[in-house]
RNA sequence: GGGGGUGUGGCGGAAUUGGCAGACGCAGCGGACUUAAAAUCCGCCUCCGAAAGGAAUCAGGGUUCGAGUCCCUGCACCCCUACCA
């Protein structure tokens, strides 16, 4: 027997993959489909142990549903564009390009040493003009159909990556890759309107039952869909603001409410600082230079403390009034910094007695705070229950009350419930909506996706600015726009001063014009990658639509949570829209989702360079080979959970290989002893464990299947050790020269040396393989056989032990025959347990069959 | 503030539909082999107790013959999100 070395079996086995194309799939198999992915890498460098975790889970579910009998589409790329690259060649002067590639050999070179069994010729960069071109024609599309806009708004821009970010990029005020606080800027970029499809995002949501409910969560709240109307305030002239005279302006101001129910109890209106006009708005009211002043501090507060929870509230009257429209009451209008401009109108009705936020407003600029609406055991609600006119004109309350309760100082709505979605809700809304001075709405916190960025290192933006046709689409037969190879970033040239790229004639009108020198967020690449590994080298279209549909949807999609709004929203949009195309037949691009949690060290503390305590990957390979960090990753708990690493618990796994290895050895040498059955005391013994061993083949068997399944992979090798264990037990008492009758002996051998190798091949493939070939001398390889057959019969005990328990407490065990009646074994356990029922009455014995008894006395 | 989740030995974790809590492994302890060590193999290993026995799945209550699992109350921790009107 050869030691098991894994540096010698790993590269020779990956080698010999490779030539014999053994991970490549047709489309045209006869077999079912199966599309396993995982997210697609960004070439940042050497592989993390995150890498490790999440593209072991993707190839041992690939492997293991290869086994069982599917055509397995495993495809593997790189998300090539983005910002890391490009600062690596400022700070090294060189291309992004270069360091982007050389990443990405390095990467797939360590992919390959992990033995992941990857069909490279389906291989995608998205930096790859044969990739990105395709990007640019979707982007035409999109353009085509109305979903691409062009619009000037305030944007987050990051000062350090000197570009604009999409609303889902910016975490608390600061940008999500290098975490600068982000500045507001009034910028014209481009835009995909996602909102269009905020109502089937959300919708489709319901889908997914293969999802994580906190990632469908998540992104339900993104969107954010609020039920609610829309309220017109008639704005009162500045003439005649100081008076009660009728204004006869139409000037209205519309705010979003979902509390129309409480418009009774609106005491003063609010404006958001940014809110558009509001410096015409405010002019000859009297009250410019404070409403100046709130709006220069507003722009002042970083958007780090914005995101900070409980700021205090700043507010300045504006000196300006509006007209109530359920009671034609005048309230003043204040200008606030926490109202949000890009919520709604940017314009509010506030309430104080029933929003807390305006209620800490009322208290601090000393507003009234109308009671409108109470429960009935407040002390107020015996005064006002029924009383339709303002009688109370402001509380003294601690806070304010939030929730439902029965209108009150509410007109002829007094006494009906009031809260979300309630009856004096509608009803208010009906009587708004027959006076025309209201409409139901339905608002989403979703914002248009901003997908413009002002760096190089992306897919060019496929338009033209002519000064005669305007904006014009870059015609199809035009492209891909080529991102120009020759450009000094280290000296500051961007796409918009390097004169080549951005000059050009206008397809139009053919008069000179500029190109577009703007690229595509790289979210826009990894939205359709998994369509383009369904047809990778499709040279006349991003992919054929017969190819796509047969292959997606993604079966299983693995990988990290982080993604659980960006990417994952990102792509069912694309999903959606492509179908609406015409492209695709589904709705949903993942079927099933897969979010595996951190790996962690082994105190549980993120693994970073300033800590000093990241495991690498490849130091672990050079020690003791892919299979056992393979095999060990599995085994460190459930993939969605957190994992923490520690050596020693990958040495263990070590040795499992080792010993099985030498296991799989000693069957397969007494696989050929077919000697007779020797009916001494211990060989009688040996035949117990030999019949012991078979049991546990197919019990295992059954438990392995069905934990692979529900990818429970650390019990999945907790019960292939038991195995292995049974095993060892049997081998030591075959070391003793006992022997087994010929019909169990040799052949029993063999399937159980074959079983182990098998259930262990989706997990350590290149042991297994060796051990396939070499020990069990195959010539075909194990990733190509069938998954073990298992026989639950088989694995059932001839006799099994019950626990008795008297009220619940075990004091006896009584061994029956499996088949045992229940009346029969109600007896033995009545039996076994005299002692303790002794001098008791036996209300009754619950039989549970194969597990327990439970005797119940009085 | 809103949403999602978790709580089991010294540690990672198991217990799939309510049915013998702690599978499997790590660490630890003891033993065999060895001149010795490593490797390997065997045994012990929740806590209290000498033992019989008792207690124990964050705390408290409930449902049930039976609860880690279901229900209620509270505590602790983690993740996401946030002046969204």
């Amino acid at each position: 027997m050869k030691e098991y070395n894994p540096h010698e079996i790993e590269p020779r086995l990956q080698e010999a993959w490779a030539a014999a194309d053994a991970y490549k799939v047709s489309d045209d198999g006869d077999r079912p489909k199966k599309y396993v992915l995982e997210m697609f890498p960004y070439p940042s460098g050497d592989i993390h142990m995150g890498h490790v975790s999440n593209y072991t889970y993707g190839d041992v579910i690939a492997r293991y549903s290869t086994m069982r009998g599917f055509d397995v589409l495993h495809p593997m790329g790189w998300d090539a564009f983005g910002l890391p690259a490009e600062n690596a060649a400022i700070k090294r002067n060189s291309h992004p390009a270069k360091w982007t590639y050389e990443n990405i050999a390095t990467q797939q070179a360590s992919f390959q040493r992990m033995g992941f069994s990857y069909d490279w010729d389906r291989k995608v960069v998205a930096c790859d003009p044969e990739y990105y071109r395709w990007g640019q024609w979707l982007f035409l599309k999109f353009w085509e159909r109305g979903l691409v806009e062009r619009k000037n708004s305030p944007v987050n821009w990051c000062p350090d990556c000197k570009t604009v970010l999409a609303n889902e990029q910016v975490e608390e005020g600061t940008c999500w890759r290098c975490h600068s606080e982000v500045e507001k800027r009034d910028l014209t970029q481009w835009y995909f309107k996602i909102t269009d499809y905020a109502q089937q995002l959300l919708d489709d949501l319901d889908q997914l039952d293969g999802w994580p409910e906190r990632v469908k969560q998540q992104q339900a709240n993104w969107i954010g869909r609020s039920e609610g109307a829309e309220v017109d305030f008639r704005v009162v002239p500045i003439a005649d603001s100081a008076s009660s005279a009728e204004c006869q302006n139409d000037e209205t101001i519309t705010v979003f409410t979902t509390r129309a129910d409480t418009l009774f109890g609106c005491s003063f209106f609010l404006l958001a600082p940014e809110y558009p006009g509001l410096e015409e708005f405010v002019a000859g009211a009297g009250h410019e230079a404070e409403v100046h002043e709130l709006v220069e501090a507003a722009k002042k507060v970083s958007a780090v403390e914005r995101a900070q929870g409980d700021r205090e509230k700043h507010g300045v009257f504006t000196g300006r009034y509006v007209v109530n429209p359920v009671n034609g009451e005048q309230v003043p209008v204040w200008v606030a910094d926490y109202v949000v401009a890009d919520y709604g109108t940017g314009a509010v009705m506030a309430v104080p007695c029933g929003d807390q936020r305006d209620f800490e407003f009322a208290r601090k600029y000393d507003l009234p705070i109308p009671p409108i609406i109470l429960q009935d055991d407040d002390p107020l609600f015996e005064r006002l229950n029924g009383q339709k006119d303002r009688v109370v004109t402001s509380v003294d309350w601690e806070a304010a009350m939030d929730a439902e309760g029965t209108l009150v100082q509410s007109g002829d709505y007094t006494g009906m419930q009031g809260g979300k979605h309630s009856e004096g809700e509608a009803a208010i809304v009906a009587a708004l909506e027959s006076a025309g001075a209201g409409r139901r709405k339905v608002e989403f916190r979703l914002r248009d996706w901003l997908i413009s960025r002002q760096r190089y290192w992306g897919n060019p933006i496929p338009a033209i600015h002519c000064d005669h046709c305007g904006v014009v689409p870059v015609p199809e037969d035009q492209l891909p726009v080529l991102l120009p190879e020759d450009i000094n970033l280290a000296a500051g040239e961007t796409l918009a001063t390097h004169e080549k790229f951005a000059a050009c004639t206008c397809p139009k009108c053919g008069s000179p014009a500029r190109r577009e020198t703007d690229t595509m967020d790289t979210f826009t690449c990894s939205s359709w990658y998994y369509m383009r590994y369904t047809d990778p080298r499709n040279d006349s279209a991003p992919f054929a639509s017969e190819k796509a549909n047969t292959w997606l949807p993604v079966d299983q999609y693995i990988g990290g949570i982080e993604h659980a709004i960006l990417h994952l929203l990102y792509s069912r949009f694309f999903t959606k829209v492509c179908r609406d195309m015409g492209l695709l037949d589904f709705d949903e691009p993942f079927t099933n989702l897969l979010c595996q949690g951190m790996v962690l060290d082994e105190k549980g503390d993120v693994m970073s360079k300033s800590k000093g305590n990241v495991v690498s990957p490849e130091d672990k390979i050079d020690e003791f080979g892919a299979d056992v960090v393979r095999a060990y990753m599995l085994f460190l708990g459930p993939p969605e959970k957190e994992k923490l690493w520690n050596d020693k618990g990958l040495e263990g796994i070590n040795k499992f290989l080792n010993r099985t290895w030498r296991v799989v050895h000693d069957l397969v040498g007494k696989a050929g002893d077919n000697t007779l059955f020797d009916p001494t005391a211990d060989a009688l013994n040996a035949h117990g464990k030999a019949m012991e061993m078979k049991r546990e083949r197919h019990r295992v068997v059954g438990k392995v299947t069905a934990d692979f399944d529900r990818y429970s992979f650390n019990t999945a090798l907790a019960a292939i050790m038991e195995l292995v264990n049974a095993t060892s037990d049997f081998l030591r008492l075959r070391e003793a020269e006992h022997r087994i009758n010929c019909e169990t002996g040799g052949p029993l051998c063999r399937d159980v040396a074959e079983t182990i190798v098998k259930l262990l091949a989706p997990i350590a493939p290149h042991w297994a393989e060796e051990l396939w070939q070499s020990a069990l001398d195959h010539d075909d390889s194990v990733h190509k056989q069938p998954w073990p057959d298992f026989d639950p019969e088989l694995a059932k005990a001839d006799e099994v032990e019950l626990a008795v328990q008297i009220n619940g407490k075990v004091r006896a065990k009584i061994t029956v025959a499996a088949d045992a009646a229940e009346d029969d074994i109600r007896s033995a356990a009545l039996a076994a347990a005299a002692d303790h029922t002794a001098g008791k009455e036996v209300v009754k014995a619950i039989v549970i069959p194969s597990r327990l008894v439970n005797i119940v006395v009085k």
